[in-house]
DNA sequence: CGATCGTTTTATACTGATTATTATTCGATA
DNA sequence: TATCGAATAATAATCAGTATAAAACGATCG
């Protein structure tokens, strides 16, 4: 989706973001982009309408982005892989900003809601459920 | 916690897997840790008791582990950062194979219930959620 | 026993994603 | 036009994880 330079830069005030022209074509492609795309996906993108762009100024503006609301990170505990000695099937509470893990109990899932919104083929034989919000000591933090 | 020898042959075994010192220190180390632990940090724990150990043995056995469903693997979608456009909050469905990522609708979560199952602080104002299962792709692949 | 062979471990090199650093460029303003 | 802070580009560095190849292990057989 393109975007006026007006309309962006209304969008990056409100988000208390300067505008450049860099910053408005990555926005634009990742919006264009439909999904939830890799920085490498979204630099190949760009690139085909900025080719000098730099990938550090792609990942840059993607964090700055994400940290400012106008677009949302689609990876939960991503730094490092995690283990868990727990097979017993049970799920997750994820801090968003420290990606601390714990185990959440409880029966909360109502699974015949949730089957019918799964697409053909999907296979949820053993459902397992990650909720995302501010573990006690982040949400301290401000 | 520590296993005899013979508790850890029986556990391989049912398993399919030959035993070793290694593994056994290895997965003793994660069922110990009690939590969610990176390969750096079991190593960590390992190397107590087996200085001259490799970090690739921890992280082969670890990778074997999970394979056979000794241990389970807590990392949605790790392997690089993804970016979503789509900032209303909304749920997405992963694949735990090929960590694709869809967004899904739908009321299925009973959040009376999820909040009484949360610990004291944790802040789930924004509630996200991720529904791990296998795509119709990886699923047909077996 | 002692040789043999497949498996496991070790040591180390390598890759790929991401971040850090630093110099350059840009753009608003005086 | 000169100045200054912010953004970008070029590049180096880091870090998790994987690949490779040599060494060690351990079961088995003669
Ligand atoms: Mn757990
Ligand atoms: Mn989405
Ligand atoms: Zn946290
Ligand atoms: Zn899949």
């Amino acid at each position: 989706m393109r975007l006026t330079h007006e309309q962006f830069r209304e969008l990056a005030a409100k988000h208390g973001l300067a505008v450049t022209h860099q910053r408005q074509v990555v926005y634009e492609a990742v919006i264009a982009s439909h999904g939830h795309h890799s920085p490498e996906s979204i630099y190949a993108a760009v690139r085909r309408r900025i080719p000098s762009i730099s990938l550090a100024t792609v990942y840059n503006n993607l964090r700055l982005f994400i940290e400012c609301g106008l677009l949302r990170e689609v990876t939960p505990h991503a730094s490092t892989l995690r283990v868990d000695g727990n097979i017993k099937p049970h799920h997750h509470l994820v801090c968003s900003r420290c990606k601390s893990v714990q185990d959440i109990e409880g029966e909360f899932i109502d699974f015949n809601r949730l089957s019918r919104q799964l697409p053909d083929g999907f296979d949820l034989t053993q459902p397992l459920i990650e909720v995302f919000g501010l573990c006690r000591r982040c949400r301290a933090k401000t």
